[in-house]
RNA sequence: GCUGGCGUAGCUCAGUCGGUAGAGCAGCUGAUUUGUAAUCAGCAGGUCGUCGGUUCGAGUCCGGCCGCCAGCUCCA
C-alpha cells in the first residue's frame, strides 16, 4: 500500500505497486505523454519501475535537465541500432552522454564516412518514426554477459568484465537491439526526435593511446526541435567568435607553413602583446616579484640534471654545435635556479621571486596545434619562488590573490580550478608528493575556492594548481598554475642557509597568471568576441574627415590624442564618410572620431561608437575624459555586438 | 603521433562527366569632395599546397609528403 508523495507535498495511496508511469496517468494524461523517467526518493527511475513503498516523487519531462540527460542517452541507443542494422559487423563500445548532446564509440574498421554518418542519421529518423516503446528487462551479470557474447560484442563484454561488483544490470531493448545501461532510458523513442549527429572523429578505446582507436560518432540532443535549432545557432554564432576567423579580420597575427606552431604577429596584434605586458609586469612588481631573463638554448647537460632529458626530452627541439648537444628550452625553471645559485642564499632572502616572460619551445605532436591555444613556440609569465617550507602555503595563496585579481581586471569570472596530483612518470619521493599536494589543497581550503581534483595529471616534478577558462566553444584551456617542486632545487643544487645556520634545500613554486601570452591572447581574443575593451584596442579612435576640407584639422585631432598617449589613426581617404564608418566598425575601433565643416570650427568631434551610437559632437577635452575614463575600467566592461 | 575531412587569386568561395581556370570583396588607376555601416568606371591578379603516377589530356582520378580543420592521446 505504498503512498506517493508529490513535489507538491500532495499525497496518494495506491494499493498495488504502482509503475512511474502508472503514476503519471493518474495524475493526467498529458503529463503521462511527457513522462520521461521519474526521481523516486532523489534516485532516477525508468518510468516502467514499479514504486513498492512510501516514496516521494517527481516526474521528469524533456524540460528536466536530467530529462535531456535521459533523452541523450536514449540518442546513443538510437545511434547504435540504426549502426548495427546497416553495419551489422560494427562493434558497440561505449556511448556516454556529453556536454549538449552525446557520442558513441564503435568498431568498425572501414572506417564512417560522411555519407555513412548522413546515411546513420536517416536510418535513426526513421526508427524514432515507428514510435516503438524501449523495453527494459534485468538480467544477472553472467546472462547479460552471454547475449553480449552471442552478439559477437566483444566490448561490452569486456565492460561486463570489469566490473565484477555489479549483480544484476539492465537491458534496454530497442526492438531488435540491445544495450546495457544503469537508465534511466526513454520510454519510447519519439522522445529523440531533436537530434543531429554532429561529428566523426576517431578515439582510442578506454583513452589509451596504446590501443585501438575506435570511430566515434558525435550527436546532439534536444527536448525539442526548437532547441535543437537554437543550439545549431548558437554554435555557429561561437564560431564566428573563433580567435583565428578574429585575426584574420583584425590582422592582428598568422601562423604560415615553414613555421608551424610558432606565431608572426602583426602589428595590430603586438600592440596589444605589449599592452598585456606591460599591464602584468606592473602587477608582478607589486606583488614584490624581480624580473630577470635567461638563455633560450642550454646545454644537455643542464637538462640531464634537472630531468628534463628523461622526462620530457620527445617535446624538446635540440641542435649540436662543436660536439655539444644543446636543448632549445621548454621550461624556464633550470635557468631560474642557475640565477638563484649565484652566490650564496640566507633565509632572509626568501621568499625570492623570480619572474621571466621566457620564450619556450615544445616540439609539440602536430595534431595537438590549435591557433594561438597550443603552439610550438610560446611566452610564458613565468616565475619561480623560492622560499621555505613553511611559507608554501602563505605563497601559494598570494599567488591565488595575485590571479583571481587579473582576471577580474579583464572581466572573467568563470574560472575553473583543479588539483592535478602525481603522475606515473615523475621525480621525487612519495613523501614529497605527499607534502606538496596536501599544501596545495589547504591553501585552496582555506581560499574556500571549489575545485576538482584531477589524479594522476600533475607535473612530473610536482603537483599543481590549475586556473582556466573556457573559450566560446565551452573548451576549457588552462591558463594559470601553481606547482609545488621539492624535487628539482635539490636535483639542481639550490641550497640557502637557514636560521640554525645549516645549508637547506628551498621549495620551490612555478606559477603563471595568463599560462601562456598566445593562449591568453587567443583566450582573450575569443572572450571579447573582438570586441578588445579600449584599453587593449590596437586602435582606440579613428579620425575621420568628411572631405579634404578638413584634413589639416583631422591630422590634429589624431596628433592631439596621439601625443596624449592614445592610440589614434587618421583616416583621411577620399571615401564616402559611411564608407570609413563602415569600415572601422567591422574593425571593431571603439571610437569613430567624424570632423566636418561644423567641428573644425567649433574645436569639436563628434564621436560615433562600434556599436552604433551616435554620441554628437562634443569639446575634445570630453572625448579624451571618456576615453580616459574607458581605458581605466581595463577589461572588466567588455563590451557587446 | 592517431582517425576522418580539407587545401583553387590577399580574403570568402564556385568550377558539371577528366577537355586549355571564374565570381564577389580587397588591391591598383581614373573620375567623384561626399555628414555616420559599401560612389562609379576601368585595370591587374593563379605552377589549382607539394612531389610523383594513370591518361592523348588532370584543379578534377590514384599514391607519397607538407599544412590546416574536427576529435583522440598529450598539454601553458
Amino acid at each position: 500500500m505504498p503512498t506517493i508523495t508529490l513535489p507538491d507535498g500532495s499525497q496518494r495511496a495506491y494499493n498495488d505497486a504502482p509503475s512511474i508511469m502508472a503514476v503519471a496517468q493518474d495524475i493526467g494524461s498529458g503529463l503521462a505523454k511527457a513522462t520521461l523517467a521519474g526521481r523516486v526518493n532523489g534516485e532516477l527511475r525508468d518510468a516502467c519501475d514499479r514504486i513498492t513503498e512510501d516514496a516521494e516523487l517527481a516526474i521528469i519531462t524533456p524540460k528536466d535537465e536530467a530529462g535531456l540527460e535521459i533523452i541523450r542517452h536514449s540518442c546513443a541507443h538510437m545511434l547504435g541500432q540504426a549502426v548495427k542494422q546497416l553495419y551489422p559487423e560494427a562493434q558497440m563500445a561505449i556511448g556516454p552522454v556529453i556536454q549538449d548532446g552525446f557520442y558513441y564509440d564503435i568498431r568498425y574498421d572501414p572506417g564512417f564516412t560522411p555519407d555513412d554518418r548522413e546515411a546513420i542519421e536517416q536510418r535513426m529518423d526513421e526508427l524514432i518514426d515507428q514510435a516503438y516503446d524501449v523495453i527494459k528487462e534485468v538480467k544477472t551479470r553472467d546472462e547479460a554477459r552471454e547475449i553480449f557474447r552471442e552478439r559477437g560484442e566483444d566490448y561490452k563484454v569486456e565492460l561486463i568484465d570489469a566490473m565484477p561488483e555489479v549483480g544484476e544490470m539492465a537491458l534496454y531493448f530497442h526492438q531488435e537491439y540491445v544495450d546495457m545501461c544503469l537508465g534511466p532510458h526513454v520510454p519510447n523513442v519519439r522522445f529523440c526526435k531533436a537530434f543531429k549527429l554532429t561529428a566523426l572523429a576517431g578515439a582510442y578505446w578506454r583513452g589509451d593511446s596504446s590501443r585501438e582507436q575506435l570511430q566515434r560518432v558525435y550527436g546532439t540532443a534536444w527536448g525539442e526541435k526548437k532547441a535543437l535549432k537554437q543550439y545549431l545557432h548558437n554554435l555557429e554564432e561561437a564560431r564566428k567568435r573563433d580567435h583565428r576567423r578574429i585575426a584574420r579580420n583584425q590582422d592582428l597575427f598568422h601562423i604560415q607553413e615553414e613555421a608551424p606552431g610558432m606565431v608572426f604577429w602583426h602589428p595590430a596584434g603586438w600592440t596589444i602583446y605589449t599592452v598585456l605586458q606591460d599591464y602584468l609586469r606592473e602587477r608582478l612588481r607589486g606583488h614584490n616579484y624581480q624580473e630577470i631573463r635567461t638563455p633560450e638554448l642550454v646545454d644537455r647537460s643542464l637538462w640531464e640534471r634537472s630531468g628534463h632529458w628523461a622526462k620530457f626530452r620527445d617535446d624538446m627541439f635540440v641542435t649540436e654545435s662543436e660536439n655539444r648537444d644543446y636543448a632549445v628550452k621548454p621550461m624556464n625553471c633550470p635557468c631560474h635556479v642557475q640565477v638563484f645559485n649565484q652566490g650564496l642564499k640566507s633565509y632572509r632572502d626568501l621568499p625570492l621571486r623570480l619572474s621571466e616572460f621566457g620564450n619556450c619551445h615544445r616540439n609539440e605532436a602536430s595534431g595537438t596545434l590549435h591557433g594561438l591555444m597550443r603552439v610550438r613556440n610560446f611566452t610564458q609569465d613565468d616565475a619561480h619562488i623560492f622560499c621555505e617550507e613553511r611559507s608554501v602555503q602563505q605563497e601559494v595563496s598570494d599567488f591565488l590573490d595575485l590571479a583571481f585579481e587579473v582576471y577580474s581586471d579583464f572581466g572573467f569570472d568563470d574560472i575553473v580550478v583543479a588539483l592535478s596530483t602525481r603522475p606515473e612518470e615523475r621525480v621525487g619521493s612519495d613523501a614529497a608528493w605527499d607534502r606538496a599536494e596536501a599544501a596545495l589543497a589547504e591553501a585552496l581550503d582555506a581560499k574556500g575556492y571549489d575545485y576538482t581534483t584531477n589524479p594522476g595529471e600533475g607535473a612530473f616534478y610536482g603537483p599543481k594548481v590549475e586556473l582556466a577558462m573556457r573559450d566560446c566553444l565551452n573548451r576549457v584551456w588552462q591558463c594559470g598554475t601553481m606547482q609545488v617542486d621539492f624535487a628539482m632545487p635539490e636535483r639542481l643544487g639550490a641550497e640557502y642557509v637557514g636560521e640554525d645556520g645549516d645549508r637547506h634545500t628551498p621549495v620551490m613554486l612555478h606559477r603563471a597568471v595568463y599560462g601562456s601570452f598566445e593562449r591568453f591572447f587567443g583566450v582573450l581574443t575569443e572572450h571579447y568576441g573582438g570586441n578588445w575593451p579600449p584599453w587593449l584596442a590596437p586602435t582606440q579612435a579613428v579620425v575621420a574627415n568628411i572631405t579634404d576640407n578638413q584634413a589639416d584639422y583631422a591630422r590634429e585631432v589624431q596628433n592631439h590624442l596621439t601625443r596624449q598617449g592614445f592610440r589614434a589613426e587618421a583616416d583621411l581617404r577620399n571615401e564616402k564618410i559611411g564608407f570609413k564608418i563602415r569600415e572601422h566598425t567591422l574593425r571593431r575601433v571603439p571610437y569613430m572620431i567624424v570632423v566636418g565643416d561644423q567641428e573644425r570650427e567649433s574645436s569639436a568631434v563628434a564621436v560615433r561608437t562600434r556599436d552604433g551610437d551616435d554620441l554628437g559632437s562634443m569639446p575634445f577635452e570630453a572625448f579624451v575624459e571618456r576615453l580616459n575614463e574607458d581605458i581605466a575600467r581595463l577589461g572588466r566592461t567588455a563590451s557587446e555586438g
